[in-house]
Order: structure tokens, then sequence, then C-alpha cells
DNA sequence: CTGAAAGCGCTTACAG
DNA sequence: CTGAAAGCGCTTACAG
């Protein structure tokens, strides 16, 4: 109960041995007598000893805790991504700790203060909004961090993205190949540089295609400003008959408004294509064609990339770009000859 | 860059006053001579001074650290809760660690291992599977301990949980009075007692009204264990007219397979409850009738639960039910004069 | 109101 | 291989 927490101090006396030779089973730094050592393992179980992290972290400096910064997670995906974070860096002997940001300042002054109280050793910055000026205060404190899913034009910052331009291209050429010509684009934020190459994607396609947008509209990567989109888009004289959503989750309002409002088929009438390859993207429901983020490799790399600035601090920043496979469902039409991809889940994020 | 983290010690130098004094102004513990005060603060504030909450803890035997475990965050319920958890806390002067708990025996252990080591102060345990033999280990380490959303036979952990009988006696009575007679009921899992006491209300309710369940099988919150039994009751003799749901992820896929595998109609052939009200929920893509979990409220009760233990570790564990609403959309058919809840987004989940 | 002192539980040179 | 000693950066009685 209330019972005080055994220490290495209480265990060297129910082992007969100084409390530096405790430290020392539990470290490995340096030999210890395996018979002693035995002895002290046995005590230490049996009085429930835990070596106190605390106290490890105030000697070494180094408290192995990793610090990962979030928007939100309503989306899924982002849940996902931290609970693979986590394990990854849980592997490597680090507990995550989270704090949310929102989009004011004293907001991110204050996480960047508690960052540096909790003494994190290393900070994911994982899709914030304004993780321009968040961005610059971490780096302004020395501790290693890394990106993840999150451009950032600051170059001395490591970051793990997706290669957006490339899928934008690759979706949009799948449209074109497949005979569309009216193509629009709702596409993320200016702010986020997901969205903006994503963009930059589409417009090379098209530019290529010598073919003009019939819109290319931000959309906050918010659902409800993409359904609004869509339907100015098809109230409007010349509708499109090919969408390219910059994320799924707009895309699922997309063809929400498509199908139950305005009575489309899809892709007979519209192909819309996505972008993450979301857990519900296969679900028959919507059953969209997207490009896939691989995220298993993103936090791969992402958990590299830290560790590796972590054991050293004057590494030069690194920029890693996963590129995702486009993932060919039922939401848009086929260029002849093109199959379909494999059925199955999305193996990537869900089981 | 590099450079050490500042300390109280030059801050102390800096400013011409003792370390401890410092110490002083930044808890507020005794009375500090204003003057001297605002001129720590003032030095303090140039250097970038932030005290450093490890070695607080080492001194106070306090981390201002919880701990949340959690199974897995692809359903979006546990994101928000964790968000909002993590923010709950953070108000009081608490960060967040998560950990995630598969359901071995040794992730168990390795878990209590690392909330020990990190030495939390108190723990929120949320909807995890191996609860049972991770709660014990929990109590068993003396530390404060709330079960979030999970319902647990132990008398002797603190929990909060929607009042999961009451809400599955409701949706259950709302079918009745539409007019069904022929209700089944895909339920959750028997280790877990939300869908136990959902499943309990659901009988009660159909043996108050003498009716008999066309089924009542369990199918573990799992969408396609979900969509298989779906597949079933309507490949059999006698089809139910009505589906109470024990979560609306698995309401989801059933009313995928409802209607895209099996062409009915919801709710003209076949009405359909749901449980959570999660974000998705108001789509019209499911407009799916629920049972709202009022997650902001057993936010709020668990933080402060788990705040009444922290400070008073001999309080006696406590349970709170908190009850939600039903919400009334498309996918269920209305008894007379009854009508649709006010439109509008999931006001407690969803902005 | 404030400084010198002790201590939180570890780790790590330093002698032996 | 191992013990006595110092120290990580704080907080908190203890004198003054």
């Amino acid at each position: 109960m209330g019972s005080a927490r055994v220490t290495s101090r209480d265990v060297a006396k129910a082992a007969g041995v100084s409390q530096p030779t405790v430290s020392r089973v539990f470290n490995s730094s340096t030999a210890v007598d395996p018979e002693k050592a035995a002895r002290v393992r046995a005590v230490a179980r049996e009085l429930g000893y835990i070596p106190n992290l605390v106290a490890r972290s105030l000697h070494s400096g180094n408290s192995f805790r990793i610090g990962i910064v979030l928007a939100y997670l309503k989306n899924g995906f982002f849940g996902e991504a931290l609970q693979r974070l986590s394990k990854a860096l849980n592997g490597q002997g680090y507990s995550v700790t989270v704090y949310f940001a929102g989009n004011r300042t004293e907001e991110v002054d204050a996480i960047v203060d508690d960052l540096l109280a909790d003494q994190v050793d290393g900070i994911i910055l994982a899709s914030i909004s304004m993780a321009n000026e968040l961005v610059s205060r971490v780096r302004k404190s020395g501790i290693p961090c890394v990106l993840f899913n999150r451009g950032q034009c600051d170059p001395a910052t490591s970051m793990v993205t997706a290669s957006n331009f490339e899928g934008g291209r690759r979706a949009t050429e799948f449209l074109i190949k497949a005979g569309h010509r009216r193509i629009a684009h709702l596409a993320g934020w200016r702010e986020a540089l997901n969205g903006v190459d994503r963009k930059r994607g589409f417009l090379a396609a098209m530019e290529e295609a010598s073919l003009e947008p019939v819109a290319c509209t931000d959309c906050h990567f918010r659902r409800n400003v993409a359904m609004s989109e869509t339907r100015l888009l098809f109230a409007g004289a010349t509708p499109p008959d090919a969408l390219f959503v910059a994320n799924d989750h707009m895309a699922f309002g997309v063809l929400e408004v498509l199908r139950e409002e305005l009575g489309l088929r899809v892709p007979d009438d519209v192909s819309v294509i996505g972008y993450d390859d979301a857990p519900m993207a296969n679900w028959k429901t919507f059953d969209l064609t997207t490009v896939r983020q691989p995220l298993q490799r993103m936090i791969e790399a992402t958990a590299r990339l830290l560790m590796n600035e972590i054991q050293d601090n004057e590494r030069p920043p690194e920029k890693i770009e996963i590129s995702g496979e486009l993932i060919v469902r039922g939401s848009a039409r086929l260029p002849k000859g093109q199959r379909r991809s494999a059925q199955g889940p999305s193996a990537d994020i869900q089981d």
C-alpha cells in the first residue's frame, strides 16, 4: 500500500553488499561477481525492487523520455502513428510523453516550457498547426527533434514525410490515363508542406498533359470544407468528372455529397482519389482509390533519425521521403488494361 | 546548442542570491523579498531558466506524471479520450505518458515495471484487453489508479463508465416501442464489463416485453466479426427486423453488410442502433441512431477521481456511472410520435 | 526573509 | 571485483 518504494539501498542491505554494487548489477557497466549478482537479483525480485528512473535521469542527464507533440487524434491516422511511434521508441528504452498543441501562441510557449521542464531527450513534432513557431522554439532549445509527417522549410530540422509530390502526380496521372479531362483538386492547406507538395504534384501532372484544372482549392484538410466545395463545384456550369482529394478524411465526405446529395454514381459519373489509405478506405462503403502513406516505414525512419540525433547532437539534419503506392479500388475509373490492386485490408495501417 | 541546461545555481549566482532563494521564488512555498524575487525572475527569464522537474521529483517523490495505459488507438474514441484526459491532467500540473498494452502476459509485466520505473504518480487504465491481470498488478503496486471506460469486478479499484446497463435497455426499448419484435443483439465481449452491461440491459428490456431475442452473440467489438454474424443472421430462416449493436464501430460494418451486400433498406427493412455516438455516427452515410457516451463528463470524473486518490492514498475506491442519452437518427424506425434528435454534430465528441 | 546543510536514489570515477 | 565518496538539481526543515 502506501509503503515507501524499495530502493537500491534496501536491496544492498538485504543482500549484504554495498549500494553501488546493486547499481552495477542493474547496469552491466562494470563486471560484478556472478554469485553476488545472482544474490542481488534474487533479493531484488523478492523485495520488488525496480530502479528509480527519475534518480538515474538526474545523474545522467538523460531522462529516457521522448516528447511527442500532436495537434489532435480524431483522425485515426495519428492515433495509429502515435501507437507505433510509442512502440518503436519503447523498444529503444524510451517512454513517450504526449503534448497536445493548439495553435495559440501561449499554448506553444507553454508546451516548450513543459518539454524543457520534463527533460525529454528528444522531441517528435507530428502535424501541428503552428509548427513554424513551435519548431523554431524547439530548435533553439537544442533538444534533438524530428518532424513527422509535417514538412517545414526550415532546413535545420530533420523530417520524415511521404513523397507527397510524387503521390500527387501519380494520382493525377492515373485519372488522366483513365480518360478524364475535367479534373479538380481539393487541396490541403498552404501552410502544410504535405498538402502543398500534393498540390504541386497535381499541377505538374496536369501541365504535362496540357490540361487546365477545373479547380484547385484549399480545403484545410477539413471534411466540411471539402463537402461545401464539392457542392459548389457541381453547382457550377462546368462540373468536373474527376476529383483528386488531398486526404482520405475529406474524400469520405466528398463521396457522401456526390452520392447522397447529388445522386451521382461513383465512378461512372465522377472518379474520386484520396490520400493516406486510412483504415476506412477499403470499407465497401467507400472503396476508395488512394495513395498509401507508408506509415510503418515512416515510423521506423522517424525513430531512427531521432535516436541518431540523440546519440550525436552535432549530426546534420536529414530529410527522408518515403514513397507510397497508389492503391487502386473502385472509386475511380480504371485506365484501359489497368487492374484493381490486390484485395485485402489496407495492409500497412489496419489489421 | 549542446550547451548545458541552466540551473537554479546559475540563476542564483547571476542574481546575487543563494540557490535556495531561487528555488523559493519558483515554489511560493515561503515568502521571498519581493525585490529579490523580481530580480530572480528577470535573470531567470534572461538565461532561459526552467526548473528541472526531474530533480524536483527525486526530492518530493512526486513525478507529476500520469501513466495512461491503452490497448490501441485505431478507434477514434480512444484517441479523443486520450487527448482530453491529457488536457485535463495537464491542467492539474501533470504530464501524461502513454503505454500500449498488448494482451500477452510478458507485455503486461513489462508495462507494470515501466510504470514503476517511471515513477508515475497515478495510472489510468483505459480499455485494455488483459485488464484483469494488469489491474491486479497495478493495485499491488499501491499507485493510485482509475479504470476509464472499462468495468472490472474487482471492487477495490475506482472506475468511471457510462451507464451501460441503462443504455442497453433504453436502446432496446426504443426498438420495441417502434414495433419491432424480432430483435437481435450483436454484443461485445464477456470479459469486458462495458459490453456485458449493455447486453444485460438488452436482455432486461426484452424480458420486460416478454420477447425472445432472435440472437445475442458476442462479436468482441470487432467489425469483421459483427459483419460475419450479420450475414449469418440474415441467411437464417427467421432473420431479425432490428439489431442492437454493442458499439458504433461494429454498427458501421453491419450497415455496410445490410445495404451493400444484402440489398436491404435501413430502416425500412431493418433498424439498427449502435453505441458510443462516435464522430462518424452523424455522417449522412451512416446516420446512426446510437447511445451517446458522454465522453467529456467521463473524462472529468476520471481526472477528479485520480487526483483525489493521489491526494489521499487511503481513499476508498469509487465507481461512477455516467448516463448518456439516446441520439435518434435515421437508422432505426421511430416509435409513433417520437421525433429525431435535434440535428447537428455529435456535440460531445466531434467539433 | 534567507543562507548553509542535508538528502531524494541513483551512477561513476577513484582507490583499493 | 568492490566499497566509500561525490554529485546530478532540486526542496525543505533548521538556524539565524
